[in-house]
DNA sequence: CCAAAAGTGTTTGTCATACACCCATGA
DNA sequence: TCATGGGTGTATGACAAACACTTTTGG
């Protein structure tokens, strides 16, 4: 019996959802490409890897290539290998997620002209985009809302100092519900994941809150012990 | 400026992790290579994904080859991309896991001779894999202890009756901890997705057990409730 | 009658949930 | 003084955990 399997071999790629948080919405990182097929769509940033480059240090590079953003932690969520995703032939990819602290001043500048532009684009009102990315997109907040459920990755997204409530909005916004306030306090506080800050909200006509940073330190002394959000 | 990541192209795989449970232990589903790069050593069943074969497809058509086990659900949970992973060069892994009714009785047969042949093996006991398989199975295993604690797929590794009793072995074996029999059962029961037999054991020299089934419906009808279980 | 596993309840504590009003601030 | 969100407590029910003895059966 001979080998009735031929190997081939296929171009690969890695895509990156990267959410962010701003004026109240959750956001996604896009780009407009600038290259052939789609030219001029949207897409997740996302791009060729390189023969001697692992995975994640692709995803970082390429995070970095379109975007201009670095350091970002990433986890890997899955691979996409659907026969037609893509026009050129077999592309196969590997999606990435991360959450992170978006500055809205900090300009999004592609390095490589590959992507025209980056940009911030709201979850709730994406058009269709290249490829097969809205499918990758749709995986990964399934991915980020069960994540969240058990481990506080929601800091990732706020700025150093928060309040309770744009905490409480945040997960409000990713798990798609609404979550009782006393009771969300009353969860927050007590994992003692939460350091109070003297410093309260300025600014706002109304009532300042309380400021509160995350406590990367106890948090990671509860090693992995996972918190759970149901409602 | 001008593209500066050249696409590069590279072979993929396929790599399955099918777990079993038989004689009271966990078993894994090996093949000894007969190919070049560790040829006689064991290995997870993984082959090479066609041209025209989406990823899910080849892993089925994989696992069948290699083994003779068909139709059975797998879950892509990792892809796996070091650079120096293979000797022969960039090669990408797509993982998957499935959790199978062992019978001890079907001979498993290779139907390419890639393999020489394929083998159930206890999991605490494995010697290095080839390639980076060590570290795939770890990897698989990591993610059917978390798995197992909100859906119950232990169910899918025993034969269609079982008593309680080998229903906690079971888990405790995959949580690797032990589990309180009265706590234990009061939660199983409670759920609601096992059905009781009028059927007792046979042939067991102490009282007999009754049999269960899993009752699929009844688990479908919880929607993807999801059941925990910590300890 | 012995060995081996089956089977069975109660208590305690923790945590999720539901729910409504007063407080502080800036405009 | 009003509008706006900040901040607070209690009661109920569900569920996790700890824990030990009696029952059944075959040999």
């Amino acid at each position: 019996m001979q080998e009735i399997v031929p190997k081939f071999e296929s171009i690969f790629t890695v895509d990156c959802v990267v959410f962010g948080f701003d004026e109240g919405e959750l956001k996604v990182l896009l780009i407009e490409r600038n290259e052939e097929d789609y030219t001029g769509w949207w897409a997740l940033p996302g791009y060729y890897v390189q023969q001697d480059e692992g995975l994640d240090p692709a995803a970082e590079r390429i995070l970095y290539e379109l975007t201009g953003l670095r350091d970002i932690y990433m986890e890997q969520f899955y691979a996409f290998g659907d026969v037609d995703r893509h026009p050129q032939g077999r592309v196969i990819t590997v999606a990435y997620f991360a959450m992170i602290r978006l500055n809205p001043l900090k300009e999004l500048k592609p390095v490589i002209n590959y992507a025209r532009k980056a940009f911030w684009h709201p979850i709730n009102d994406l058009p269709k985009l290249a490829f097969d990315h809205t499918q990758i997109f749709e995986k990964s907040l399934e991915k980020i809302r069960r994540k969240i459920s058990y481990q506080p990755i929601a800091f990732e997204l706020l700025p150093e100092k928060f309040t309770l409530t744009q905490l409480q909005h945040l997960y409000e916004l990713i798990l798609n519900k609404k979550l009782d306030k006393r009771n969300f306090r009353k969860k927050m506080l007590n994992y003692g994941i939460l350091k109070e800050l003297d410093e309260k909200q300025r600014g706002v006509s109304y009532r300042a809150a309380t400021l509160y940073k995350f406590d990367r330190r106890k948090y990671a002394r509860l090693f992995q012990k996972e918190l759970s959000f149901s409602k």
